[in-house]
DNA sequence: GTCTGTAGATTGAACGTTCATTTGATGGTC
DNA sequence: GACCATCAAATGAACGTTCAATCTACAGAC
C-alpha cells in the first residue's frame, strides 16, 4: 500500500464520516460514499471487505484520533493530578464539539449493534488501549486524587457527563462558553475527587 | 379505534423494540416485526402510516412510560428535595436496568437522525411535557437545594451519569448491587447539590 | 531514451437480493 | 350490506457486492 492508498482510505474515511452524520448507517448506501469521496464504488473494495468492516475500522480510527488528542503531550506531575483531570476533560469536550462528525458517528456506533461486535473483537484481543480513560482515572485512585471506588463508576461520572454536555452543545442546547465549560469541569471534579478529611 | 386495536398496537410496539435492539433500525424489516408480532405485513399498514411514522410513535410511547414511571406518587415535600433527587435517580436507572429494550431502542434514537426530526416537531409544538426531568431540576434551583446554574448543565449530570451508569450495568460492565447504586447516587448529588455557606 | 511486461489500482455496469409499500381480496361485526 | 380489520401476494425501487475490462506506474532490457 502506497501513499496514494493511503488518501484513498483517509478520503473514504472522511466522506463516510460526512454521510453517516446525516443518514445513519443503512441511510448511506456505499454509492453515495464513493460519490463523495471521488471515486468509483469499487475502489472502496479494494481497500474495505465490506460496508461493515469500512465501519469497524473507522471506528478504530476515530478512537485512536480522539484519544491522540486526549493523552498527548501531557507531563503528568504527581501533585498536579486534578490539573491534568480539567485538561483531558476539556479536550474531550473540544475534540468532540470540534470534530462533530466523528462524535455523532462514535455515538451512533456506540448505540449500534455494531458495539456488540467490537466489544466481542476487543475480549479476543486484549489489552490493546494502554493510554485510555480508564488508566488514567486509575491513576488518579492511585494518587489518592480520585475517589476510591471502581473505575467504572468514576467512568460513568467523566464520560456520561461529557457526552451529555457535548451534546448538549452540538444540538444547540447550551453554547460554548469558556466560563460554562469552567463550570462543567467543576461539576465532573466534584463528584469524583476525594474528599479532603 | 376499539379494543382489540389497541392490542395490535402494543404488540406491535413490543415486537419492534425487541428486534430494533438487535438489529437496528434498518436491519429491522417490516416483515419481521409483523412475524414476530404475529400479524400480517399490511396490518402495520393499517395502524401506522409508515416505517418511519412506527419508530417516531414508539419513542413517544416510551418516553411516556419512562417519565409516568419517574415521577408516579412523588409526594414532594419542600425539605425533602434531596431524598426525593436519590429517588427519581433512582427510578431513572431502574426503569431502564428493568426494560434494556426500552433503553437500547431510545439510545438508538437519540443518536440517530430521527432525533433531530422528533426536536424538529417539538418546535413547532412546545411545551408538552410538563413533568419533565427539566421542570424537576428547575424546582430543586427554586427551592436553593441545587446549584444556581443553567438548567442544561444539570441535566448533563443527571441524565449523562445515569445513561452511562444504565449501558454500563447492561453491558456487563457493572453488576448491579444496591451499594454501587447508592454511590452513584451519591456522585451525582455532589456534583450538583448548592453548596452549604 | 524507448519499448515491453507485469502487478496493482480503478472503473462502473450488471446481478441477485431485500425491502417498504400498495393493492385487491377475504373475513367478521353491527 | 356497509364498514372496518386483516391478510399475503405483487410491485418496483434501492442496495451491497462482483467482475471483466481498462488504466497507471514502473522496472528491466536493449
Amino acid at each position: 500500500m502506497n501513499v496514494q492508498s493511503t488518501d484513498k482510505r483517509e478520503a473514504i474515511f472522511q466522506s463516510t464520516l460526512v454521510l453517516l452524520q446525516d443518514n445513519g448507517f443503512h441511510g448511506t448506501p456505499m454509492s453515495q460514499i464513493a460519490q463523495q469521496a471521488k471515486i468509483s464504488v469499487g475502489t472502496i473494495y479494494h481497500y474495505f471487505e465490506s460496508k461493515e468492516a469500512l465501519i469497524m475500522e473507522l471506528f478504530s480510527y476515530c478512537k485512536a484520533k480522539l484519544m491522540g488528542y486526549l493523552f498527548e503531550e501531557t507531563t503528568l506531575t504527581e501533585d498536579q493530578y486534578e490539573q491534568e483531570f480539567r485538561v483531558v476533560w476539556k479536550r474531550f469536550v473540544l475534540f468532540n464539539t470540534d470534530y462533530p462528525s466523528y462524535f455523532r458517528f462514535m455515538n451512533q456506533f456506540y448505540s449500534s449493534p455494531f458495539h456488540e461486535m467490537e466489544r466481542l473483537r476487543k475480549l479476543q484481543q486484549p489489552g490493546e488501549d494502554t493510554t485510555s480513560i480508564q488508566s488514567f482515572l486509575a491513576r488518579g485512585i492511585e494518587l489518592n486524587q480520585l475517589r476510591d471506588t471502581s473505575i467504572q463508576i468514576l467512568n460513568c461520572a467523566f464520560t456520561g457527563m461529557a457526552v451529555s454536555y457535548v451534546k448538549s452543545i452540538i444540538f444547540g442546547k447550551v453554547s460554548m462558553e469558556q466560563q460554562q465549560l469552567d463550570e462543567m469541569i467543576d461539576l465532573v471534579w466534584k463528584s469524583i475527587k476525594k474528599e479532603k478529611v
